[in-house]
DNA sequence: GATGAATGAGCCTTCATTCAT
DNA sequence: TATGAATGAAGGCTCATTCAT
């Protein structure tokens, strides 16, 4: 009810083009009770909802994911949240205590989600070589079929750096990715791929490459398509004639 | 006429305002852009010497470069900017209209200044490979002794994709970066080192890698390093023993 | 909020109701975990139903005495009520309409054992002297052994006046403790100690000496019983020389 | 600064201010452009031009204190402070960095009032009888032309218990008025007229008699008046026939 | 009777921006 | 040019209260 206002505005240059950034396939333009089969077009009544179904939780969880991942901690308000799931703000901390353990939750579930896929298209492969291209792969898949996650995880770069507080859970999922890396490499090393005394080196450069497909992807899709083609040409040394 | 917003968006509201308005006695289907007549003081005129005004934009957007690389458009107060040089948020808009127009600002600068490292580096080199190499190196350089730069290289992602009218700048200068690109990419297709069926390709490829160095280094320096090293020996085909 | 869900409790056998189960001097101190409801099995019923409601009730008197004691009227929350006694907000509306009922009840509560110990101790005193000495000394008895009931015996002279529509019982419990007060005092008129021109003069004295004693003791308990003696020797006439 | 607080703490409460029922003549209501700045001699100190409303400030602290003494630390909004002031809460920021710190200035303001009007009166005096009546006289006197003064100074007590970080700046101040009150009766037992055993007694007893009469002012009014008779009375030995 | 979920108002605070000086 | 004061819109969070279950 407080919008209205900013109608003013809107963008002279409606032209737009391009680019388009990600954004979030499901709308929820504002205070829609979205997910909900039933839309019960009614306001919400004060007490207890009637078809209360224990997933807000989750609702939750899955609306701040958008949010964080399209605005950044900081811009992303709880009212955007709130609105998202069609609740209030009051209502969100019911359920999470502050905007921080929201982020930290969405962070958990989302790092969790990401090493889950990571692991589960590369166990299968023997070689370094075939379990990146398959990390690789699963990168674009996963920035195409679930933006929000994409998103977010590029936004806790940035996020975690400027909000110190936020550092705690941050860290530790660092360490896990990098000890699943780790374990990429390994194998690596070990079918003799790689050689020992290029673990390190190996493990950043693979870590800069996914972080800069999941940036790229951030923007132009597309192109992320083709960087995902050509880092696995890159290593399986292809692309360059020499 | 309701102000078609790009469904898109969803991002937050930052937008300006707006409240502009002097009495404008025209009709309000008028919808300017923004009567503000800056100067813009860019291109010198007259024989004029900069008067002190050149020092103080200049010491602010040094200052803004460096709160936005720290915190974020968002997040970056205007009394952060002001304050770091030694003035009051009040003065920051006899330089700059807006928050927006001094990101902007900066944001061309910085870009420039990347640009220009890239293109210094890269242009003494024949091959593409070595061209590539001076950059992923220039990266790096930039990255140490240009913190700033860099953070602030990353932060444009984000914050541009959250806030459309930041995007206007960005599409010119990814424009122009990509163009800088393309002529490394394509002195390769000369040298033949290239397939010039793979000229997108290794584009965003390119694109991908710089990305993730930039992003890595406002996180672990160090590992940025290894990054850049493992980088080149991907490119020389010397990392994985195939 | 974490709040593990408290599903157990239950307590089927809760119907004993004893004489009164005098108020539970210790009850969760702070925000504890809930108070485990204290089986008590050993419970006999007597005729009535008792629904163990009395019981719910009498100990969320307690807990909200100690509440308002210790934050005043504003400041305490219900929640900080509720959690007390182990139960949520919700439950709270099932034994008092609202906020303002609670305090009110509690007030009643608190007045009205004030008003009994005072009219205990003095009643068995001839002399006026000694039935202010018995107040004053009870005075500093029950701030002891009763912090909350004196914490809020003060608290209520600021609550009142700043919530006006909490006024209407404050207002005969003042009457109340006057109309003792009076008695006291014209116990003095009867025995000669006091003219009975005085009457109002004493009066006043006297509630400003116990009012001041009341506020005294939430701060520095040793000096409000250093101030008892004072007070009684004022009244002795044996404090100052002369 | 620990300053004893009994482990049952208990604590005390908002004390009370009641300046209201009647309705409070002073300043303006609400929303009202702005009360005529009284020209009070701006006594410029050095040279650093403050700018000329440098009143606005001391507007804010007169309207605090007010706001405080009416409502106590946590019901008094800043919203009430500013709209009593004419300005908007943002307003109060740029003068107090929150409300913590404004209830801080206020507090050292009355506080050293109150020190000095105290100071005044019982200096002339070389008796401590005279001195003490000097200073009931006084106190009825404060809340007669000052009852925000002395609805702040009630006030306080309680906050302060209540809120810890508070409590800083009154420990200090406690102990001003302590050392002031401390000296009266030193004159006491100058003269002779207080045995030196009785040191700490008297000045809590002296202590408690000040304070009461302050809580009774926030009620009736006349109350205090009459109070303030007999506690100089109950000084004389003139209170109780014997 | 009690819980859990929700609302809506209100609070403290921050912030971009304006404007008189 | 620069400052200082001020505004108005949020923003994060709390709270009394309501109700379906």
């Amino acid at each position: 009810m407080a919008s209205s206002r900013k109608a003013s505005l809107a963008a002279p240059d409606e032209i737009d083009v391009d680019v388009d950034i990600v954004v979030d396939p499901s709308p929820a333009t504002e205070r829609e009770p979205r997910p909900k089969p039933k839309p019960k077009p009614t306001a919400r009544r004060r007490g207890r909802p009637v078809d209360s179904d224990g997933l807000t939780r989750e609702r939750i969880l899955v609306a701040a994911r958008e949010c964080f991942a399209e605005a950044g901690y900081t811009a992303a308000s709880t009212h955007m949240v709130a609105s998202r799931v069609g609740l209030t703000t009051g209502a969100l901390y019911h359920h999470f205590g502050s905007k921080r353990e929201l982020y930290l939750a969405v962070f958990t579930e989302v790092e969790q989600l990401v090493d889950e896929r990571f692991r589960a298209v590369a166990t299968p492969h023997a070689t370094f070589v075939a379990k990146v291209e398959a990390i690789l792969d699963e990168t674009g898949r996963l920035s195409t079929t679930d933006p929000a996650v994409a998103g977010f995880a590029l936004s806790v770069t940035g996020d975690v750096a400027r909000h110190p507080d936020l550092r705690e859970a941050f860290t530790s999922a660092w360490a896990r990715r990098d000890f699943f890396f780790g374990e990429v490499v390994d194998a690596g090393i070990a079918t003799g791929e790689l050689a020992a005394a290029d673990r390190t080196v190996v493990l950043d450069t693979v870590t800069t490459l996914v972080t800069g497909l999941l940036v790229i992807s951030n923007g132009i899709p597309v192109a992320q398509a083709r960087a995902v083609e050509g880092a696995k040409r890159l290593l399986a040394g292809t692309l360059i004639v020499s």
